[in-house]
RNA sequence: GCGGACGUGGCGGAAUUGGUAGACGCGCUGGAUUUAGGUUCCAGUCCUCACGGGUCAGAGUUCGAGUCUCUGCGUCCGCACCA
């Protein structure tokens, strides 16, 4: 036996090695070559890949390798979100330092990733809990804090009791509460540290539009989350207090239909300006709220309630004096944290006034009704005003503006725009995380880590138990500093940043990894950013994204880069499912070796209960999870990447199948066999090129033609591998002899197959007698002659159905087609003796012919 | 409730954007090779014996609709008292 068999467990890690070695993935700095930056998102170093890695990695690895072949200069780094909590609880669980965990997890993850032929330049590796990085992400925070975009302030918070620490919003699920312990968490009022990015809001939803290459659905989510509303901000006096009650409102032109003025529960005004009468009764409520967290407070289906604090408020538009209430249906942190309750036209108003009795007074009046009917639900369309004084007959959009004027004009309010995003709460309580760089002393208050003193180190030795203080703020060694300013003894800050900040510039880094000097050279940066194409899980929609665009536009405002947007394309790739066993009736998942299969049905092993089959994402929970080292084990890493990239769009979900990956299996072995055959068949001397041949160099172009496309446009690997798999079997089928056509044929299936499967082509290339890597070989170009064709099948419609087609000269006009046609079985039978009133002519591709009757 | 996306064979998915629906793969069926095979190869596989009919249902535009418009049904995702 003369042909090798296909063995990846052979050829992979000998490839892998040698790429090493030779340095074959080191960024190409040619400033000459065009530049092209592709990237994933970099993975918390949880200790495993998962399946989503593979698929996230494998995505940006293909991109990066069609580049690279058509010249560019890529830039394909990787990296470690390294920072969070799953560390600490690393050490809580197991008594391992954080730092060692995390350590020996980055070892484990990046030999995974060299394992699947990633072509990463190692040497650009960084990880955000080296302090060489968090150097500079206490830098940015310092430039953040000289612009006034960096500030504490006392803000209610998600405080886990049972863990005793405080918890991020994302970390409290929709009842409120904590992903980790369980617990229902509570409000706690503390001095928090936030960034502004707030003042970024009205950029941030403006520049979605300089992103065309974004998913719509990312960006539309973004939009909402800033929340632009456009309204007006409106003061109403306090009757017999200095205080007035300021609003915000979209429906300045309802004003004369305010019936009562409601406060949010926190509102500071409450203490004010509540009646003794009305304390009891009011403190009571607040106890009430207190009880509740903040999902059950605002749950929508909950029943409005709200009491009156005993103070009147005054409509400076009609002279009106109306009760103030607080309600927990109002929100502080939204707006003024106070609203105008309009009953008549605004359905929550609506629904609080009738249930307290509220008076309901209608202002707006539909189009075509003249005079105000008892309401059933608030009005909330478009109409013209009554009841309003001298604004009566307008029609509702100019009120808005009318009302909005006379109120800015009589000092009363102003035009406001208002968002709904809010400052980032970045202040952690927690170790594993940077340091925020300042000091306070009593006398000079909050003083910045002067910058030639950065970093501030996290100290290693800590107690780390999950209970009490943050940890940082037990070590009075560390913590204890004199101040920078006036030398007296002061404290360090102990709070740690949100590693989100961590990530929202480490794709900056990427370009300038080394830099000791500064967080980048700007020039390096103008010569690699922004990113071309970025990839990543749907779930940094908002998140991620929003954070590292906003950190982008302060790093502008400061004069460090010179665009506003640090994604130029985004692909967020689908999720990885697994098959998934749950019973019928509880839901509850069962793990495989639980499940029997008896005449198609499924049922649990013990109970006999029937088990439904679905696909869900991959979990433990639901021991549906496949593990990335054992397919690579049973298949290797290019079966592993061609059956991730064939299996669905990107962007769409992927149900792993072991039956598919077994096809990806001997598709590769297919090829594998092909170019073994082709070894050993003599080449043939040179004859005239043969109608097989020319069909063949065709199915050749075509192929360069659509994989080009597909990995370059709108990325359909899985179109383009089934291309791939065309074109193999094509050359398969080929009857001829081994000519210069086939020779080409050959040639053009590895260097396509290359970036998708670069173990095997690599390995097969080398076979083929060359030397140098097939990774570095020009991508196959398009000869725009060989996809000419001297025939063509035309296919031939009557009144708009296909009757069949005819084979008619690629070259022949219209009239010479109709002959063809009317003469063909085809014509014959279907237009025999019929009149021919229209002849539809698509050039090249069909005859349509309308007839009578 | 609001916003977005989507509905194509037994399954995953194709269809140059208005021009032969079902590429490619999985699965399945039959055959061949093999000591054997969960190997490999060959043939078939939308439904229908056929005429024909088919892209969730219904209507519309068009010579022609999976593709465009409207209505309904269904699924998925995001937001959810944001004034």
């Amino acid at each position: 036996m003369t042909a090798s068999r296909y063995q990846p467990a052979d050829i992979e890690p000998r490839w892998q090695r040698t790429w090493l070695e030779q340095g074959l993935y080191r960024t190409d700095t040619d400033p000459s070559r065009p530049k092209y930056y592709a990237l994933s998102m970099f993975p918390y170093p949880s200790g495993n890949l998962h399946m989503g890695h593979v698929r996230n990695y494998t995505i940006t690895d293909v991109i990066a390798r069609v580049r690279r072949m058509q010249g560019y200069r890529v830039l394909h780094p990787m990296g470690w979100d390294a920072f969070g909590l799953p560390a600490e609880n690393a050490a809580i669980d197991r008594g391992v330092h954080p730092a060692d965990w995390t350590e020996s997890n980055i070892a484990n993850m990046r030999r995974q990733l060299q394992a699947l032929g990633l072509s990463y330049d190692w040497e650009r590796e960084l990880a955000t809990c080296d302090p060489r990085y968090y150097r500079w992400t206490q830098w940015l925070f310092l430039q953040m804090w000289h612009l006034g975009l960096a500030y504490q302030k006392e803000a209610l918070v998600n405080w886990d009791p049972v863990d005793q620490t405080v918890l991020a919003n994302e970390q409290v699920d929709s009842e409120g509460r904590s992903w980790r312990s369980g617990a229902k968490v509570e409000q706690r009022y503390l001095k928090q540290w936030f960034l502004r990015i707030t003042h970024y809001a009205e950029e941030l939803l403006q520049d979605l539009d300089q992103l065309p290459g974004w998913p719509e659905r990312v960006k539309t989510m973004q939009a909402n989350w800033i929340g632009r509303s456009v309204g007006a901000y409106l003061e109403f006096p306090v009757v017999g207090r200095p205080a007035k009650i300021g609003v915000f409102t979209t429906r300045p032109d309802t004003v004369c239909g305010v019936s009562y003025v409601v406060l949010a529960p926190e509102h500071p005004l409450v203490a004010e300006l509540t009646t003794p009468e009305q304390r009891p009764r009011v403190e009571q409520f607040l106890q009430e709220l207190q009880q509740l967290s903040p999902a059950e407070r605002t749950a929508e289906d909950r029943p409005k309630r709200g009491v009156p604090i005993g103070a009147m408020a005054l409509n400076p538009f009609n002279q009106q004096q109306v009760p103030v209430w607080i309600a927990d249906y109002v929100l502080y942190e939204y707006g003024t944290g106070a609203v105008m309750g309009v009953p008549a036209h605004d359905e929550r108003d609506f629904a609080f006034a009738q249930q307290y009795g509220l008076p309901i007074t209608q202002v707006i009046l539909p189009p075509g009704v003249d005079q105000p009917m008892p309401l059933e639900n608030a009005y909330t369309g478009p109409g013209t005003l009554v009841n309003s004084g001298e604004f009566d007959g307008l029609d509702n959009e100019t009120a808005k503006e009318t009302i909005t004027q006379k109120a800015q004009a009589q000092g009363w309010g102003e035009a406001r725009v208002q968002y709904r995003l809010r400052d980032w709460l970045i202040s952690r309580q927690r170790y594993w995380g940077v340091p925020i760089p300042v000091i306070h002393c009593q006398h000079c208050g909050v003083v910045p880590v002067p910058e030639p003193d950065l970093p501030v180190l996290l100290p290693r030795d800590v107690q780390i138990t999950g209970r009490g203080l943050s940890p940082l703020a037990q070590l009075e060694a560390w913590v204890n500093v004199p101040c920078p300013t006036c030398g007296r003894p002061a404290r360090r800050e102990t709070d740690t940043m949100d590693t989100f900040i961590d990530s929202s510039w480490y794709f900056f880094r990427f370009a300038d990894p080394h830099n000791d000097q500064a967080i980048f050279d700007p020039q390096v940066i103008q010569n690699w950013l922004p990113v071309d194409q970025y990839v990543g899980g749907i779930e940094h929609a908002i998140l991620h994204l929003l954070y590292s665009r906003f950190v982008t536009k302060v790093l502008r405002d400061r004069g460090l880069i010179a665009f506003d947007e640090p994604f130029t394309r985004l692909l967020t790739q689908g999720m990885v499912q697994g098959l998934t066993y749950k019973h019928v009736q509880t839901g509850r998942y069962l793990p495989p070796d639980q499940v029997i299969q008896e005449n198609g049905e499924y049922r649990d092993k013990e109970t006999g209960a029937p088990v439904a089959v679905v696909y869900e994402k991959m979990s433990k929970s639901k021991y549906n999870g496949v593990d990335p080292e054992q397919v690579l084990a049973r298949y290797g890493a290019d079966t592993a990447r061609m059956f991730i990239l064939f299996k669905a769009p990107p962007e769409k979900d992927l149900e792993w199948d072991e039956a598919d990956v077994e096809g990806q299996f001997r598709f590769l072995q297919r090829v594998w066999r092909l170019v073994q055959q082709y070894r050993e068949q003599p080449p043939a001397p040179a004859t005239d090129t043969t109608p097989a041949e020319r069909e063949l160099r065709r199915t050749i172009h075509q192929t360069i033609q659509q994989v080009t496309a597909d990995t370059t446009g709108e990325y359909q690997f899985n179109t383009a591998i089934a291309a791939l798999m065309k074109l193999t079997n094509a050359l398969t089928d080929y009857q001829g002899t081994n000519s210069g056509v086939f020779d080409e044929g050959i040639r053009t299936l590895l260097l396509l197959l290359a970036p998708f499967a670069p173990h095997i082509t690599e390995e097969l290339w080398h076979q083929l007698g060359h030397q140098d890597s097939i990774h570095r070989q020009p991508w196959p170009q398009v000869d725009p002659s060989a996809l000419v064709v001297d025939e063509i099948p035309l296919v031939i419609q009557v009144m708009g159905k296909t009757r069949g087609t005819i084979p008619a000269p690629a070259q022949a006009d219209q009239a010479t087609l109709e002959q063809l046609a009317l003469a063909s079985e085809i014509g014959q039978r279907y237009l025999q003796g019929k009149t021919i009133k229209k002849v539809i002519y698509v050039p090249g591709k069909l005859l349509n012919f309308v007839i009578e009757g």
